[in-house]
RNA sequence: GGUCUCAUCGUCUAACGGUUAGGACACCAGGUUCUCAUCCUGGAAAUCCGGGUUCGAUUCCCGGUGAGAUCACCA
C-alpha cells in the first residue's frame, strides 16, 4: 500500500511558515513513495472563518510546487473535501457512538459547566468533565453538545518521529464530538475522515501531543485502525522561546514571496528546519527532497526560524538560476523605468548583479541608475576614503582624461578594461583612485558591479554624458 | 497546578559507546586591479547540572534544572 498523506488546515486566514512546514513534509513523504496527497479543508468553526482563506492556502501550496493529487479544486474518490460539506458522514458516525453507548447529549449550560470548571479551580484538581457525566443523559436531539463517553486508561504508543510515547488516564476526557451548532469538532471528524480518505500517515506538530490520547481512545470505541502518527517538532518564534504562531511574528508565506524570496529556498530552508540527511549537504533541490527525505531523521527538538539563513539560502538559489528563468521571475519586481525597458538589458544588467542580490527586491536599488539618470552627490567623493583627500581641480582634471580615453574606446567589456588600464598608466594613478572616481561619476551610487562591466551596459553615450554632467557639477566647486 | 515533550557552538545541525566533538548560517580577519556582493583562506564559538552502568559516556539509565506545549461547544 501506498503512503497517503493530508495537509488538512481551517480557512482561518492566512498559512503561515510553521503549518507549511507540516504540509511539505508530509508531501515530501508521500511524494517519495509515489503516493497520494490530499488538501482537505477543516471549515468546521464558522465563527472563526476568514473569507478568501482557501484561495490563500492554495495559492501558497501551488507557489511552493506542493501539488495536491486529491482534495478541494480537484476532486477525488472520498469528495467532497470541504468538511462543511460532510456533515451527514459525521452524523452517521455519531449515531453509530450513540447505538454502541459511546456518545450522549450534554444536558448542562455553559454557566453550569463554568461553575464545575470553577469548583474544580477552587480544589486545585483539574477539571475533567467525565466527573460530571450525568446519570442519565436526554436524548440527542441536535440543540446539545455531544459528548464522547470516554474510557479513561493510560497508553502507550510509537509516534514515527518521537518514538515510544505515553500518557495517564488524566489525559483523557468527555471531549465533544458535535457541537450545538450541528458542526462536528476537529477531535471528532478528523479521525473520520483521515479513515474514509485512506490516510496512512498523520503528520501534524507537537501541540497535538497532548490530544492523542483522546484521539487514540476514540479509535477505539469507533474501531477504526489507526493510522502512523508523526509527530513534528515546534517552529520556534525567529526571536523568543515560543512556538512559532500568527500572534507572534509568523508571517503568511506569501509575504516571503512579495518579498523576493524564491520558492526553492523555501523549500529548501523549510525542509532542513528540523530534518536533514545526515551528511553536509545545505542545498537541496525538491528532487533531491523528495529523494532523501525521511521520518527517521526529523529532528524531536523545536527548531527556531532563522531568517539569516533563510536569506542566505535565497542567494544561493538566486545564483543557480539561468539568466532566462532569472529573467522571468524578476519580472514583477523591477521599477518602472526598467520595466518600459528591453528585454535584453534587463538581462544584461541581471548577469551583472546576480551575485549581489539576496532578494529579488533587491533589484531596484541595486540598478536604478541604469534605467534613471542618477544625481550627482559630491558628498558621496568628498566621503570617499580615497577620494576624499584629492581636490576638486584633480578630480575634475581625471575626470577630463576619462572621457577622452572613454570616448576613443570600442565600449566591449575587454575594450574597456584595456582603455581603463591604459588610463591608470596615463594618468599615474591607482586604481582605487582612477576607478572609484569614475564609478561614482557614471552611477551616483553607493556600489555597482565591476567598472568595465558597467561602463559596457550603460554604453557610450550615456557614459559620456554622465562624465560631462560630474566635470560641470565639478568644476562649480573648484 | 495536572499531564506531556524536548536539551551539542548565538542559530540550524553531524557524530554503531572510543573523533583534536564535524559542517552550515551569523560574526571577525585576510585575499580576488575601485565600491558592494560573490568566491577563496583563516579565526573565535558547544555536549545544561549531578549521580550511576562501562575499561571508556555527547551517546544508555536515574534524578535535578531549564525551556516549551497542552488542559475549549479552536483546529
Amino acid at each position: 500500500m501506498t503512503i497517503r498523506t493530508r495537509f488538512a488546515p481551517s480557512p482561518t486566514g492566512f498559512v503561515h511558515v510553521g503549518a507549511i512546514r507540516t504540509a511539505l513534509f508530509s508531501w515530501l513523504l508521500a511524494k517519495k513513495d509515489k503516493g497520494v496527497f490530499i488538501l482537505r479543508i477543516e471549515d468546521t468553526d464558522k465563527v472563526r472563518e476568514v473569507e478568501g482563506s482557501i484561495q490563500q492556502i492554495e495559492d501558497s501550496l501551488r507557489w511552493l510546487g506542493i501539488d495536491w493529487q486529491e482534495g478541494i479544486d480537484v476532486g477525488g474518490p472520498s469528495e467532497p473535501y470541504l468538511q462543511s460539506h460532510r456533515l451527514d458522514i459525521y452524523k452517521e458516525w455519531a449515531n453509530k457512538l450513540i447505538a454502541s453507548g459511546r456518545a450522549y447529549a450534554d444536558p448542562y449550560t455553559k454557566e453550569q459547566l463554568e461553575s464545575f470548571r470553577n469548583q474544580a479551580k477552587a480544589n486545585k484538581s483539574p477539571f475533567m468533565y467525565r466527573d460530571y457525566r450525568p446519570e442519565s443523559p436526554p436524548v440527542w436531539d441536535g440543540s446539545q453538545p455531544l459528548r464522547f463517553k470516554s474510557d479513561p486508561k493510560p497508553y502507550r504508543w510509537t509516534d514515527a518521529v518521537m518514538g515510544e510515547l505515553s500518557t495517564g488516564y488524566e489525559a483523557i476526557d468527555d471531549f465533544v464530538l458535535v457541537k450545538s451548532d450541528g458542526y462536528p469538532t476537529y477531535n471528532f471528524c478528523h479521525i473520520i475522515d483521515d479513515k474514509i480518505m485512506e490516510v496512512t500517515h498523520v503528520l501534524r506538530s507537537q501541540e497535538f501531543i497532548a490530544s492523542t490520547p483522546k484521539f487514540l481512545n476514540l479509535y477505539e470505541a469507533l474501531q477504526i485502525e489507526r493510522p502512523i502518527l508523526a509527530t513534528l517538532p515546534y517552529v520556534m518564534s525567529i526571536d523568543g522561546q515560543k512556538k512559532l504562531g500568527k500572534r507572534d511574528g509568523a508571517k503568511d508565506i506569501l509575504e516571503y514571496k512579495k518579498e523576493g524570496y524564491l520558492p526553492e529556498a523555501m523549500v529548501n530552508f523549510l525542509a532542513t528546519l528540523g530534518w536533514n540527511d545526515g551528511t553536509e549537504q545545505e542545498i537541496f533541490s525538491v528532487a533531491e527532497l523528495v529523494e532523501k527525505f525521511s521520518l527517521q531523521r526529523v529532528q524531536k527538538s523545536p527548531a527556531r526560524f532563522d531568517e539569516k539563513r533563510l536569506l542566505w539560502l535565497n542567494g544561493q538559489w538566486i545564483r543557480r538560476l539561468s539568466i532566462n528563468d532569472l529573467s522571468t521571475r524578476a519580472n514583477d519586481f523591477w521599477s518602472e523605468s526598467a520595466k518600459n525597458s528591453s528585454e535584453q538589458l534587463r538581462q544584461q544588467i541581471l548577469a551583472l548583479v546576480q551575485d549581489r542580490l539576496k532578494t529579488l527586491s533587491d533589484l531596484p536599488t541595486l540598478t536604478s541608475y541604469f534605467f534613471d539618470e542618477p544625481t550627482p552627490d559630491w558628498q558621496m567623493v568628498e566621503n570617499d576614503k580615497q577620494l576624499g583627500k584629492l581636490q576638486p581641480a584633480e578630480i575634475v582634471e581625471l575626470l577630463k582624461q576619462s572621457l577622452i580615453a572613454l570616448s576613443e574606446s570600442g565600449f566591449s567589456a575587454e575594450d574597456l578594461q584595456q582603455t581603463l588600464n591604459s588610463l591608470l598608466d596615463s594618468t599615474s594613478q591607482k586604481p582605487a583612485v582612477l576607478f572609484s572616481i569614475i564609478r561614482v561619476s557614471v552611477s551616483w551610487s553607493p556600489f555597482s558591479p565591476a567598472l568595465n562591466e558597467t561602463l559596457a551596459v550603460l554604453g557610450q553615450n550615456t557614459v559620456k554624458a554622465r562624465l560631462n554632467l560630474a566635470i560641470e557639477t565639478g568644476s562649480q566647486k573648484v
